[in-house]
DNA sequence: TTGTACGCGTTATCAA
DNA sequence: TTGATAACGCGTACAA
């Protein structure tokens, strides 16, 4: 297009265009310039025009310092994703587990209509400092927390700090923020019956940690509704502790025709070493996983599973947040999920 | 109106403390408190200790907006992922591919130590426009680009709108960023030199998308280094695509007895389906992968794979960021790092 | 409908 | 070594 971006210094401003070379330009005043920015529906439309170009001409931004000191907004919020200590090569596995990827779309997709920027921003433990230091200095409005273990500090320092935050889960212990969540005991009742109805009678579980209420409830959950005691052994979630699981299992309970895996990773590792093992898939063993993730599908057989409506829940948090810093006063609140089978071939 | 917010007494003020508030309680100026927070060390050590107990007591924070509005710094730079248009489920993509979370740790390890905060943003191309808002608007102080296709306008932009941007590969259009890469001819050419050296003849590759430069210099690499015409079917480096190709190949050349595969995830499935056609791995096909991933570990059997330093080229890349911004009139450079072979069981 | 003028919270430049 | 005081760029009552 035009030259006039590429400005050469000596032109008055040593760095980016002001509002005020913008009313220069445009022959109007700063106040004027700032109206047009913001909308504001009383202006004269040739005046807005003319303002319009010249800012077009000139190059100008809004400069979001200056902005957000008077507005006390950043039309900015933080993706913060917590994990619990010790738990080695984090960021590896943030970045393996496709969730975060359909949290982050199902965000988008409530924000960006908005303009409403979103920024991620991992925090492992040995980073929480400097996280609390990036929220509380406000470069954002508000935070939407991805947060999966019962000692997570996180929630209560974001609510000490006053920082605005929704969360993915119910939390361990109460504290005053809106969060989204799905029924667990519910998905987990959802797989119980699957298996039942297919005539499986010997039935066992890989479940997740026992000290966050995902791992515990879709314990809780299964075992109800299979009515009585059921063997088990407990994973971290990752692919490897699936496939140890199942090997300790199988070999305790050689009888074992039913598997519910407490979630899709641990499944793949438990469907692969049963092949190993010499179990059918299906046919001998029928395995169902939970989350409906991309590793039900990436493995042989793909996972029957329990669907969560990860977009839509993100999305949730999403607007229960914007509604939070559209009014503070605003008392926090859950929405649940429903989940749902999602019949493949493992079962 | 502020109701019982406010609990200190004297606190007049409804939002979070102030500078000046600091200064009162501590009984100096503002322009004292600014300094110690600032570690400027001509300040009497009492009145110091008197300062730092007044900010601890009041819960003091410097406002981020102010502040940056006359250091005109944010400390903070933005980890930018670029994706090529057309590929739908791109976030879940980006949080599969366990590359990403390397370069979050690389960076993160040189970028904290220096206090700057890493925000990551994804951008999608029906994003790039809010992205580049997002830039210009001053929320952070530079980028870190990780861009893998040839058609980003990105680069260029950035660069038009002065953001100092640091790219993770050479770029396939000349523009004025530093950027950092592997050689990767040479990882080719490492490939090439095991799978000869293991006396294999019959030598195939899957390469890469021929749109990028990494995929097209791991093609050159290993064709130059076998010396000769060498089968080849292009992937787009997922799993899926590396399935699907070696099905190609092996039905075409069914004597083939190696394959050099442009990365790991399609390795994996490369090696997935080579199992299930009956060959086995390494025995009867030996399989070399390339980029060293957590893919090649969950392979069965693990690859043999070219490893290339991510964390340690992402660090670089921060340093040459923070080079860049630091001394604005630097000219741009690039650092190569040198990849190497991993010896597991695929070869 | 437009312009004037003040304030947002901090750093930086001076004197003292 | 410390303290006034002037920017920094913008939004917004209030006045015109």
């Amino acid at each position: 297009m035009t030259d006039e971006q590429s400005r050469r210094p000596g032109n008055g401003s040593a760095g980016r265009p002001t509002l005020e070379e913008v009313a220069v330009a445009a022959g109007v005043s700063r106040a004027t310039v700032s109206r047009v920015i913001n909308a504001v529906p009383t202006v004269d439309p040739r005046i807005r025009a003319a303002v319009e170009r010249a800012i077009a001409e000139i190059g100008y931004v809004p400069n979001l310092a200056a902005r957000s000191l008077v507005t006390r907004r950043t039309d900015s919020v933080a993706l913060v994703i917590s994990e619990p200590p010790g738990h080695g090569a984090f960021l590896n596995r943030l970045f393996t587990d496709p969730y975060i990827g359909r949290v982050t779309a199902g965000a988008q997709e409530v924000l960006r209509p908005e303009g409403i920027h979103l920024v991620i921003i991992p925090a492992d433990p040995p980073g929480h400092h400097l996280v609390l230091r990036y929220l509380r200095q406000g470069h954002v409005d508000g935070v939407l927390l991805i947060s999966n273990h019962s000692a997570d500090p996180l929630p209560r320092q974001l609510y000490d700090l006053r920082v605005p935050a929704v969360l993915s889960a119910r939390p361990a212990r109460p504290v005053p923020h809106s969060y989204v969540d799905v029924d667990q005991q519910a998905g987990a009742r959802l797989a119980a019956e699957h298996l039942l109805a297919l005539g499986r009678r010997h039935l066992v579980t890989i479940c997740g940690p026992q000290d966050i209420p995902p791992g515990q409830e879709r314990l809780v959950g299964f075992r109800a509704a299979v009515g009585g005691n059921v063997p088990y052994v407990a994973g971290d979630f990752t692919r490897a502790s699936g496939e140890a699981a199942v090997r300790r299992l199988i070999e305790r309970h050689p009888e074992t025709d039913g598997i519910f895996v407490a979630n899709d990773l641990m499944a793949e590792g438990a469907v692969r070493v049963l092949g190993e093992l010499g179990r059918r898939v299906p046919q001998d063993v029928a395995v169902v996983g939970f989350d409906d993730s991309s590793a039900a599908l990436d493995a042989r057989p793909p996972l029957t599973t329990i669907h969560q409506p990860v977009e839509e829940m993100a999305g949730e948090m999403a607007q229960l947040l914007l509604a939070r810093l559209r009014d503070p006063r605003r008392t926090p609140r859950s929405v649940i999920f429903s989940p749902s089978l999602v019949v493949r071939q493992s079962a």
